[in-house]
DNA sequence: GTCTATATCTCGATAGAC
DNA sequence: GTCTATCGAGATATAGAC
């Protein structure tokens, strides 16, 4: 095994432990040496990988904002933009458990980040947020619907409301009912007549 | 001045502060000093008041808890349950810049005390937001709307996603469109006929 | 009852051996 | 490149003077 591999794996896992560590603790109670034993790797040692924690914290973000690109993507192989917000919808309903224990994973994220005084990192986090929106906007937008942008919001709106109350509730079924109105109310969605 | 009187007032300005800076900075970031400096009080005194920190994360609480119970009683004076659900959404919107500075107070309370593995208050602020969805189920209720509670969840999820996305994208005007959005939803639900 | 001084602990970060 | 030992800052909490 190269000396090369073996450091870029050891970044590797902390980058992964990082963002689920700090995903299920938040960033404020999760310490270097939480990360740096969920990645097997000594706590000193960190600091040959990321200069500061806040490194690891935006190598977390990064780590989210890829998955969410790698998801994304996916569902553009899908014709109908509606199927693919449907399919959107049935992902997030198939991670009530996790929602419903940790939240969602950039929203917590984001609430977090947002009460720095200091500026931060506080950008980061909205900005994967904002990716999400724009790519909901599009498929609204092709489904040419009026106000594309307004919809997204809405429909990202309820996703990070849900989330919040099912994990202040602990209750991963109160996702099952909010991604059933959801799909619903997508359904419901008509373009405007263009026979005019 | 009474001894009695000024050791009451000292709890009180040390529970009205610890409401507004934990809100502001998140119970992680804030320490005894940040809300000692803001009540004017000696950092060490504070012990002679609440015995741990977390006990006044625990006030701070029953501040927003009292908040919301007198906010809601003010709101029962109202006749016409959809104009109650109608003026607690405007009051949001009337928040809006508090909100997209730093979210919903309960909501970003909630986040956090989540994140505890030890059972220690992650109950608490669950209890606040659960009693605002009975209150607003209760509405829906008397408006002989089916599935009330379903419709509280609903109404309150938009309420925490709006907040969270004013917050993480710096927008107080995203909670004006979405405000508009959700008067026109209220107004849209119609009572089944009874007529048959 | 009130406040100061300080004990104690934990964490982020660094220095330097290997 | 890897890891150990440790420093120093800053936090909660306490002991005890007044």
């Amino acid at each position: 095994m190269k000396p090369r591999a073996r450091a870029a794996d050891k970044r590797r896992r902390l980058t992964t432990e990082a963002a689920r560590v700090l995903h299920e603790q938040g960033v404020e109670r999760t310490t270097l040496a939480d990360i740096a034993r969920a990645a097997d790797v000594p706590v000193g040692n960190v600091y040959y990988y990321f200069k500061t924690k806040d490194d690891l914290v935006l190598a977390a973000l990064s780590e989210h904002s890829a998955h969410l690109a790698e998801f994304t993507g996916r569902l553009d192989r899908l014709p109908d933009p509606r199927d693919r917000l449907k399919a959107l919808i049935e992902a997030w309903v198939d991670q009530r458990e996790v929602a419903a224990r940790y939240g969602c994973p950039t929203g917590t994220l984001a609430v977090e980040l947002d009460k720095r005084a200091d500026g931060t990192l506080d950008e980061e986090a909205g900005t994967v947020i904002r990716r999400l929106l724009e790519w909901t906007g599009d498929q609204f937008r092709a489904l040419d619907l009026p106000d594309p942008d307004d919809l997204a919001v809405t429909l990202i709106s309820a996703y990070q409301g849900m989330s919040l109350l099912a994990n202040a509730l602990r209750d991963p079924d109160l996702m099952t009912r909010e991604g059933t109105r959801l799909l619903g109310w997508l359904n419901s969605l008509q373009a405007p007549d263009q026979t005019a």
